[in-house]
DNA sequence: TTGTATGCATAGATAGCCTACATATAGAGA
DNA sequence: TCTCTATATGTAGGCTATCTATGCATACAA
C-alpha cells in the first residue's frame, strides 16, 4: 500500500474504529489492521499524534486507565466526533466516486452508469 | 473535496485519462473535471509538473504541436505507462477495500461480507 | 483595450504522514 | 539473572506530493 494514499483519510479511520467501543491507541492500531484485512499497518508515530489532535479538536475524549500494570489512554467518540464521522463517510463516498469515475476502464468518455 | 485526499492517486488519474487518447495538459484538466462529475479541480501547478515527472520516468511521452496559433504539448501513454495503469487500478481496488473495510458502518468487528 | 479562455511552466509554501528514537512494564524462556 | 518479545505511549525531525501564487503568451469577444 502506497503510504501516501492514506493522506487525508486518517481521521476517518480513527473515528470509525471508535464508533462502537472505546479503545486505547495500541488496540486502535490492531483494530485497523484487522478490519482492513491486514492491509493497514499504521505506525505509532502516526496514530498517537493523530489521536491527540482529534482530542484537541473535540472529536475524541480520553481517560487514563491501568490494566495489568500498564497505563493506557482510552479514547472514545464525542457527540461532535460522531457527527464528524458521518461527514467523513459521505466524503469518502464522494471521493471514491470521483476517482473511480476517472479510473474506471472504458471508452475514455464519462460514463454515468456502469 | 479535501485536497490531501488526492495524494498518491494523481499518477493513476493522469494515466487513466490518457488511456484511450493522447491529450495536452489543459485538456487533461478538463477531462478530469468532466469524468469525475465536476468533483476534481486539479490546478495547473499540480498537473504540469506531474506530467513532466511521468514523462521523465518513462510512463508518458510527449510531442509539441501548434493548434490555432497556440503551442500544446500532447502526452500519450507508453507501453510502460499502460502496464503501470493496470497496477494503479489494482492498487486502487486494494486501497478502497482496505479503507472501506474500516469505514463501513457496522458492529465494530470485521465483517467479511455485507 | 480590456477581459476571458486557452495553454505551459516554475518557485516556494504547506501539511500530513513516516522514520527513528526514547521510555517503561510484563512475562516467557534460557 | 539476562534477554527477548509483546504491550503501551510519546516526540522530534524529515520527507514529499500537492497547492498557491505568479509569470508569460496567444486568440478572440465585447
Amino acid at each position: 500500500m502506497n503510504p501516501d494514499a492514506l493522506r487525508g483519510h486518517m481521521d476517518a479511520l480513527l473515528l470509525s474504529v471508535l464508533e462502537h467501543q472505546p479503545l486505547h491507541g495500541y488496540a486502535i492500531i490492531e483494530a485497523l489492521q484487522e478490519r482492513s484485512g491486514g492491509a493497514l499497518s499504521v505506525p505509532t508515530g502516526t496514530v498517537y499524534p493523530a489521536l491527540r489532535k482529534l482530542e484537541r479538536t473535540g472529536l475524541l475524549a480520553s481517560e487514563w486507565a491501568t490494566v495489568g500494570g500498564r497505563k493506557r489512554r482510552t479514547y472514545r467518540l464525542t457527540d461532535s466526533g460522531r457527527r464528524q464521522l458521518e461527514g467523513e463517510r459521505s466524503a469518502w463516498r464522494e471521493f471514491t466516486a470521483a476517482i473511480g469515475g476517472v479510473l474506471r476502464p472504458g471508452t475514455g468518455a464519462a460514463r454515468p452508469s456502469e
